[in-house]
DNA sequence: TGAACTACGGGTGAAAACCCTCATTTTATA
DNA sequence: TATAAAATGAGGGTTTTCACCCGTAGTTCA
């Protein structure tokens, strides 16, 4: 009899972590403990119940609002170094696996992919501690976990409240000093925040924060 | 007891798909009698067993490498009158709901949704011919479906073709001797375009012609 | 005890935004 | 087919905003 696994499923979709969930019905062995939606979510929520209830995997969406995969893994593997993640994705993409790794995940899973390949990806991290996918390029990884060397972490904090005050009105096409009056704070201020917002995300101007914030549904475009 | 009916499922997420047949399970009177995971695939099947098997409702996702879900749901209904459409997406977004009821579309769904959202939906698709989600604003998809009207195509944008490409490569953070020098044009000319755009879709800067072009998917992002 | 967030400021140059006009071509339609 | 109506390309000039440097300083929080 296999041993009992406790799992954790974040993903923005109810229909795919519903959809999991059930098809896990057939694993008697994997318990779906919790379900989150979003990076910020899964967090609160381990800091509230980490210590009364034993998680062995978090399987984790990547492309999320609010705080995407990659971010939630960081900052969860960072405190709870136990706990194993596997990465969830519709991309396959070398970057993806590669930063997801950086993080502290343990595997990377494509949404193509059969439920099957989660419940094995889930048993072998549990007894190997992480798991590759034939579909995933493997040296890179391998050479992570062999050498054990802590790369350049990416530094992709999330945005603040304030700044996505501030790309949020940046996406109502207002200017600095209509953001300016709008927050109770100086052009100045708004400036700053722009600064650092187009820094952390990479963009080239506000065009790039708008697209980001689509992206990222930090605003609703209907 | 409820009528049986027959559906399809085309979506390019395997996990997806599993997981809503799996959760069909627990509603017996819905039959999954295959299952795509694009566009294509989709009409190749209908073209070979339309005749041999009844197809009532298909479940089709929006986004779809190959041919997608809108391009498919035009293709089909044009051929297959009786076959309802229910479309699947992520996006909460007006004009994708607009875009598919147009194509012949009966209903539009969300991934954040329940899957009693979607038996009810198939149900109600059976029983009155279309659905029409709270979520999803009805005035347009309403006027459309009683007044039978054609309502000016979705693609003929206000935009021409010069001046979507122009909206591309902003969206791309490009500035306007970037575009100038993309489009083998002079940056004054890329100026007299983005301000016609502006005056045209009423953008107070290039962050609005940003969202519009989300808005319209005359980008993608994701 | 730093690190991150927040707030504010100066300064500079480049880009965008807002006015125009004008010529040519393409397309629609009366 | 004639002719109006868009679309396309280019330009001049002005004002505003943005983008990119720099700096300081209080607050919060782990």
């Amino acid at each position: 009899m296999k041993s009992e696994i406790n799992v954790i499923i974040v993903d923005d979709q109810k229909l795919m972590r519903q959809g999991i969930i059930k098809m896990f019905e057939d694993h008697s062995h994997i318990n779906v403990v919790h379900e989150a939606s979003d990076g910020i979510e899964i967090i609160n929520w381990l800091k509230e119940n980490k210590s009364k209830i034993r998680v062995d995997v978090i399987l984790m969406d990547m492309q999320m609002p609010n705080m995407d995969g990659w971010e939630a893994t960081e900052l969860i593997t960072r405190k709870y170094k136990s706990l194993k993640i596997i990465g969830l994705s519709s991309y396959d993409n070398e970057a993806f696996v590669d930063r997801l790794m950086k993080n502290g995940g343990r595997g990377y899973l494509l949404k193509v992919q059969e439920i099957n390949e989660i419940v094995s990806a889930i048993e072998q991290v549990i007894e190997v501690g992480y798991y590759l996918s034939e579909r995933v390029p493997l040296t890179k990884i391998q050479e992570f976990l062999h050498k054990n060397v802590v790369l350049p972490s990416f530094n992709t904090s999330v945005l603040s409240d304030q700044e996505v005050r501030v790309v949020q009105l940046i996406c109502q096409e207002k200017t600095s000093q209509e953001i300016a009056d709008a927050l109770f704070i100086s052009r100045k201020t708004v400036e700053s925040h722009r600064e650092r917002i187009m820094a952390k995300i990479e963009a080239k101007n506000m065009v790039g924060i708008a697209m980001y914030a689509v992206k990222h549904q930090l605003v609703k475009f209907h």
